[in-house]
DNA sequence: CCATAACCTTAAACTAGTTTAAGAGCGTTT
DNA sequence: AAACGCTCTTAAACTAGTTTAAGGTTATGG
């Protein structure tokens, strides 16, 4: 763990700036919040039955978020790459142990801010809350797409729509983690994509 | 739409006490800022394209919101009953036209504060801030575990969980509505209801 | 209070998705 | 070079869920 090299700082102030602009003042409180973590491939930063006592944003590589069920088997809820956002927020705000974990699928960069000092940033810069209310606000809206999605359309225009919502993921990651995010086997995932092609 | 009468305004406030005690002077800015409408079954208190520009809070009844897929179909993405809120947030927050329907299943009677007076109270109140934090978290944990179970279980399975989250809406609610929530068709709940009473 | 729309169930034929098994390809470790 | 783990694909047999159609029941609005 590290302060934010400066070309970390840059990426999660590009982030920002993308909402509102910062003033020099509000540059600094942001920076000296976030600590920088590097995470080698297969590592977690959140593990079933550990609290989520992190924000985190990414700076470079692409996570999955999983849960196990009783057959032992994984279902990826989310992915997040550089750029992005990711927390089990169930976890983050109650404080209380979490359901899922949090593993790099890549090597990654990685910003985190704590809980508390995340109040604190809150307290002292207004506009922070405003700002992170957007973030979740933003994943509320994925979450409800997906819902959606899930109840009203078949697997294999669920497929579909990820190549379309995610095209850089789509080649990024292999078919089985995708298939597991979709909700179907790696089996039926190559069929579809055997009549896509057959069909374009 | 009126001034809320005393009866709706304890619902409200008894609400909020969950969370947190109120001063009379918050419980003042609250209901001064709301405004009681009573709906008729079937009335929508929003329709697909039109701007989400409330945030509803129900003293009693219950609502679906649901979507209408190309072929006609709904699909309901949530209920809402008395003491719960109900809003598309997507809509809300960006201010750009809802892709859902909002629509009361039963009579009901609310309480709705517009977007700008909700920012109101924050700017003058801002523990009412954290408390809607709270209400959009729950709101975001469910809809996690609504993708990781559709993702994850069977019908079934996805029909059990809701009778033990839901317990009073099952018995409240017609099974067609409660299958279009699941994502499965009123035909197959049928044969799944069957099943479970001769083997319970 | 009657008409009609909405609801629930059943069943048979169908389609979407899973399971099991096997083999081929590829990159890493020993 | 052999051994290993991981990914992708194919195929056959199976199970979960849909469709279509029909009949009986219950609400509810006029």
């Amino acid at each position: 763990m590290l302060s934010p090299d400066q070309l970390s700082q840059d990426v999660l102030i590009d982030s920002f700036k993308k909402i509102f602009p910062l003033s020099s003042q509000e540059r600094e409180a942001l920076i000296s919040h976030f600590l920088e973590r590097s995470i080698k491939r297969r590592g977690f930063i959140l593990q079933q039955g550990d609290i989520c006592k992190h924000f985190t944003f990414i700076v470079s590589g692409c996570f999955k978020m999983y849960a196990i069920d009783q057959a032992g088997k994984e279902h990826n809820m989310q992915f997040a790459a550089e750029g992005e956002w990711i927390a089990d927020l169930a976890s983050f705000y109650s404080e209380k142990p979490s359901g899922v974990h949090i593993e790099a699928m890549e090597p990654a960069v990685i910003l985190q801010i704590k809980h508390d000092d995340l109040l604190d940033l809150y307290i002292g810069y207004h506009r922070f809350d405003r700002h992170f209310r957007i973030i979740v606000e933003t994943k509320y809206i994925e979450l409800q797409n997906r819902v959606l999605q899930n109840i009203s359309v078949t697997a294999e225009q669920r497929y579909l729509n990820f190549l379309d919502q995610f095209p850089e993921l789509a080649n990024r990651l292999p078919n089985t983690q995708i298939a597991s995010y979709l909700g179907i086997t790696p089996e039926f995932l190559s069929k579809i994509r055997k009549v896509l092609v057959h069909r374009p």
